[in-house]
DNA sequence: GGGCGATTGAGAATCATTGTCAAATGCCTC
DNA sequence: GAGGCATTTGACAATGATTCTCAATCGCCC
């Protein structure tokens, strides 16, 4: 089944570690970051173990995880409601937006083409007040 | 400066052959898959220039590029005015969609939070009706 | 035809990400 | 609290896309 089974998933010290590294960051940072991180604090994690655990944290809806432009992954805690990101492209300081407008055009695009299980990527990128 | 000057951008060989391929898809491609149509039809491209030729073409808005749910960097010839796309996640179908209503959307969020100069990505991913 | 800068190609180099597999650990049962 | 066992970890190799290097070629203009 494609419906994700929940699975236990331990509470380990290393995934604490990198949900606490998440905890301290406001916007998108990539996995070798938050390893990086982890180092200075003194905090053994070995780097396919942060790898693992973005991952898992990611299937599960607990951070939002996007491309930057030159694709590579990036990672955030987030609220858990389906939304969408609007991105400073100087400093990275990023909002969190929604609305059900675009929720309703992109539904309505798919459907009018036949698409089924649809789904999709939306960020915006631009220059932050402090940045302009 | 950061600013370089597009320059002349000479018609060789190469680049026709690039556009060929190109022109001869209907969907999104790796630069991998289009350097394997290039030695399949006999011509000798180097992969390197089909990735130069790849990202000219991008910058010079003369075709899309995207990002596969991998990371991986994907093209195909376009229509020149903004737009999105609608992908089959099985097949890769792709039609383009466009419509005022997200336009003006994301506009009002980044206008609401002060963001200037702003661009968007936005994909939506489902099942065409063939693979459904 | 010649000059010359743009372009190419082959392969090395980079770099993020994933795979491997033995050792370590968390949890459950007794 | 000890033992058994599946999950998780970590060090490092492997993968795979993309970029870099640089000498050889090519296209354009005179």
């Amino acid at each position: 089944m494609t419906s994700t089974d929940p699975g236990p998933l331990r509470p380990t010290r290393q995934r604490r570690a990198v949900a606490e590294a998440l905890a301290s960051f406001a916007d998108f940072r990539s996995a070798q970051e938050i390893h990086d991180l982890l180092r200075q604090r003194g905090e053994k994690v070995g780097l396919a173990t942060v790898y693992r655990t973005l991952q898992k944290l990611a299937d599960a809806g607990e951070v939002d995880m996007l491309r930057s432009e030159d694709g590579e992954a990036v990672y955030r805690r987030c609220s858990e409601s389906h939304h969408h990101h609007l991105v400073c492209r100087h400093c990275g300081a990023t909002v969190e937006v929604e609305g059900p407008a675009v929720e309703r055009w992109t539904r309505s695009m798919a459907a009018e083409h036949g698409y089924a299980d649809v789904s999709h990527t939306l960020e915006i990128f631009g220059s932050c007040p402090a940045c302009s």
